[in-house]
This record gives structure tokens, C-alpha cells and sequence, in this order.
DNA sequence: CATTAAAGCGTATGCCATACGCAGATAACG
DNA sequence: CGTTATCTGCGTATGGCATACGCTTTAATG
């Protein structure tokens, strides 16, 4: 992934956009007066994706709900994709507190993937949004230092405290699609979120049926068997399979 | 997530994007010919969303290369969105072997991931199409069963296997994200993608310069004096945790 | 051969992001 | 205290987009 700045000299400058976020930008005495903020365009698109979906945020809808004209918001945003970075960085909220003074890692890590699916499941929308790659966003930096904090003193080295956070905070996300997409379907259709996978389950049933799907046909099976699990209990076992795996390292190492 | 359709009747059809995508639409007699075929569509989208991005995938442009009117795409998709699915599902490519009969599971899931992050870096737009849930599309459902395949016989319950699967291919999609940005943003400035990691770091240091950010500067240290890794060693890292933390399971059981 | 239904697609609609430039506001400068 | 530079809000215009509708042509069925 490359070094740090080890020589990089200081004046490459920060492209806009990470600017913009961090409200590195100055602030011009100039003109008149800004009748808005940043932070309240933000708001508002948030707002409206909440409410009505993410196909709903329009630069026209925020900008009529703020009660201003559509191109006065690009006096806050350049373009509606730096909008959409921000609406996610924001939305994800605060993280869960972070590892206590006489804390394991071990707990601190699953809290914070706790607060990783928590958050996809407050505000769904994020997920449609094509996320962006390397967090730089001031709240993204703030999760991410908390996972760290999770990991220090554990003697893993630095790329691999990168690839644990990582792996955490992609198990939520994939987690977090996976089961609103069935709730999705199920509030559309007016079920039960069990009723939902019930369907999914006998689709994926008549297109196998012709065709070779040992696996899949004895995991419907063994499915249509077992009780009922809760959905947080499934989500708990891969988690927990991750954090066995980072404890195993650490305490060969010890 | 429910239970397979135990007791549910037959006759709940099934939705029109998934009968189109595993060719379950009955073709009537009638009319005339189709001059082209489903599989046409999607393979030339495939082919513009390779060459020119996500973004250039529009239907009049799909139309334009196959020298057809914008319209008549409508005759073989509903949506675009259904063509977006349908891309996504055909442009994963067939997945790698599946487990061999003298294979461990262990090799067999590993490969199976490692096939997953090789799909995502062949064709790195798929990463940008918001994807729709559970896996329900043809190839998906191969892959599927593949990844299934993998765990048999290992004493995980079914559900404890729908989870590992998933832990596999979201942390692939993770970290496929994480350096087709960098990547991305290196061939933008025409660096190599070891100088577009510096300069990632170079911009969190200077964000997080004031600030109460100790683990990531303890990180930013680390990595300053660490050799270059591999990238794909850091990737194995994690699979390899997800490995053990499963392997440590079965072996606890048996 | 008449009927029927589908195929191809031109046209039109309505939404979208956003480039451009103007008018009024505001602070800095002489 | 003007004058000037510069920023704000925003109306207007552009070009692209997905897609609804309905017409014409085609071809198999009765």
C-alpha cells in the first residue's frame, strides 16, 4: 500500500474534496454572507434519503426542501457525488465507545463490528451508494481509529490491523445487505421478514431443480430442518469466527 | 432468514427477473424472429462497462454498438436495472474448480476466495453496481453452490455455513474496493499504485495531524518502516484468519 | 388466407446534473 | 467614503438519461 510522507514534501495540497470535508477550505471575507451551511445541506440530503430512498435525493429536492434554488447548493458542493461521500460519512453517525483502559481487544473489536452493522441498518440507503474506497473522511478516520484502538498492544503488525478492521467491517456490510434486502422485499410485499426468506428459499428451490446442486439442495434441506435462528445469532458466528481467527495469531505469537 | 417452501403451494410464480435471468420465459410462436439474443445484450453492455466505465453503459450507447434502435433493448430486459443484474451475474465468470474429491475444505474455500477477488479485479465496475441481495441469478447460484461444496462434510449446520461463505466473499469485495481505488486514482495521475498508497497516507497525516488520533498515527509510523508488502499478502492475511477461526471450530467438534 | 401477437423502433415526456453568467451584497483598499 | 474586487444566490439553458406509447412490419396459427 506504500509508505507514509517519509519524504514527501508538504506541498502537494489536499485535493478538494477532502477539503471540503475536513472544512480545510478558507473562508473568503469577501463577498456577502452564506444563508446556509455545509453541514445543513448535508442534513437535509440525509433527511431525504431517509424518508423517501436514495433515488429520491435529487439537487432539486434538497434544494426545494431548503427552500433555496437548485444551483445555490453547489456554492456548498461541487458536484453531487462529493454530496453523496459526505451524506455517508455523516450518516454512519458516532462510533460505539471505544476499548476501555482495562478492556480485551477482543470485545472492543466486536462491539465496533456491532456498531459497523448498527449503523448500515439505521440508514439503509447507504448501502446503494457505491462507496468510495480509502476512508479520508473525517467520521470514516474517526471508526477507523477506533478500530485500531481495538487492536493496539496486540502485536499484530500494521497491514495486518488494517486487514482485521477490514475484514469486520466487510462482514457487516455484507451482512447488513443481505438481510435488508429480504426485509426490503418483505415490507414491499407486506410479510413477515421470515416469510420473505420462506420465498427466497423455494425460488432458489424450483430453479435448481433441474440441474446439479448437491450443496445447495442438502443446505435447503438441512435449513428447512432447523429451528428458527435468530438473525443476529447468524451474524454473531461469523463474527465470532474472525475474532477466533485473530486470537489464535496473537496468542501463537505471545 | 426462514425456512425452504416445506408447505408452500406451487403456484407462487416466480418474479420475472429471475425466470428472464435463468431463461424460464416461455418464447411464443407468433411474431417474428428476434434478431437478437438476451445473452447478446448483456455481453455488449459487459463489453462497454469494460472499455469505458460504469457510467458510459447507457441503452441508447448498449443500442448503438449492436446497431439496433434504443427500444427494441426493451424487448429483452424490463429495466436497465434487470440488465445491471444480469451483467454483474455473467461478468463473474465461471468460479474456480470446485473441491476436488481428496481436497480439504481448507484449500478448496481459500481458492474459492481467492476466485472471488480475482473476478472483482478483472471487471473492478462490478464493484460499483450497488448489488441487489441474495444471490439468486444463475452464475451467482453457481458459485454459490461451489463455496457450499467446499464446506461439506465439515460438521458446520447450514446456517453456520451461509454465514463463512459470506464472511469470504464480503471481506474479497472489501478489500477488492480498498486497492482498485488506489489503483484507480494511480493510473488517474499516471503513478504506479505504490505511490498513489503514499500519497493516501501522505493526506491522512496531514488531516490527522491535529487531532486525538493515536492509533492512526502509531499505524502511519508502523507502516513508514515496514518493507513494502505485497499487496496480496496483506489480502491473505485475512483469509487466512477467517480460515483458522473456522477451522478452530470444526476441529473443536469433531 | 385471415387472424393474432410479437418485434423493431420513432417519437415524446419528464427528470436529472450541471455550465454559464448576471445582479446584488459585502468587505477591503485607497 | 467611494471604489473595486469578489463572493452569493440563482434563473436559464444544455445535453443526457430511462422509458411509456403506439405504429408498422413480420410470421406463425387456425
Amino acid at each position: 500500500m506504500g509508505e507514509p510522507d517519509s519524504d514527501l514534501p508538504n506541498d502537494v495540497p489536499l485535493p478538494e474534496n477532502i477539503a471540503l470535508a475536513w472544512g480545510l477550505r478558507d473562508r473568503p471575507s469577501r463577498g456577502p454572507k452564506r444563508s446556509l451551511s455545509l453541514e445543513q445541506v448535508v442534513a437535509t440530503a440525509i433527511r431525504v434519503a431517509q424518508a423517501d430512498g436514495l433515488a429520491a435525493v435529487s439537487m432539486s429536492r434538497i434544494a426545494s426542501e431548503l427552500g433555496v434554488g437548485t444551483m445555490s447548493l453547489y456554492r456548498y458542493v461541487p458536484t453531487k457525488h462529493d454530496l453523496l461521500d459526505l451524506m455517508v460519512d455523516t450518516a454512519y453517525g458516532s462510533p460505539p465507545p471505544p476499548r476501555g483502559p482495562d478492556e480485551g481487544w477482543r470485545p472492543a473489536l466486536a462491539r465496533w463490528g456491532e456498531g459497523n452493522l448498527a449503523a448500515l441498518r439505521r440508514q439503509p440507503w447507504m448501502q446503494q451508494v457505491p462507496l468510495s474506497g480509502a476512508p479520508i473522511n473525517p467520521n470514516s478516520v474517526r471508526w477507523m481509529e477506533y478500530g485500531f484502538l481495538a487492536l493496539r498492544g496486540t502485536g499484530l503488525r500494521a497491514t495486518e490491523r488494517v486487514s482485521t478492521v477490514l475484514l469486520v467491517s466487510g462482514y457487516a456490510r455484507s451482512w447488513a445487505m443481505l438481510t435488508a434486502d429480504l426485509a426490503e422485499a418483505a415490507a414491499r410485499t407486506g410479510q413477515t421478514p421470515n416469510e420473505a426468506g420462506q420465498r427466497y428459499w423455494h425460488h432458489l428451490a424450483v430453479v435448481t431443480a433441474t440441474g446439479p446442486y448437491p450443496a445447495i439442495h442438502e443446505l435447503m434441506a438441512e435449513v428447512g430442518e432447523e429451528e428458527d435462528e435468530d438473525d443476529d445469532l447468524e451474524w454473531r458466528f461469523g463474527l465470532d469466527r474472525i475474532l477466533d481467527g485473530v486470537e489464535m495469531l496473537i496468542n501463537s505469537r505471545a
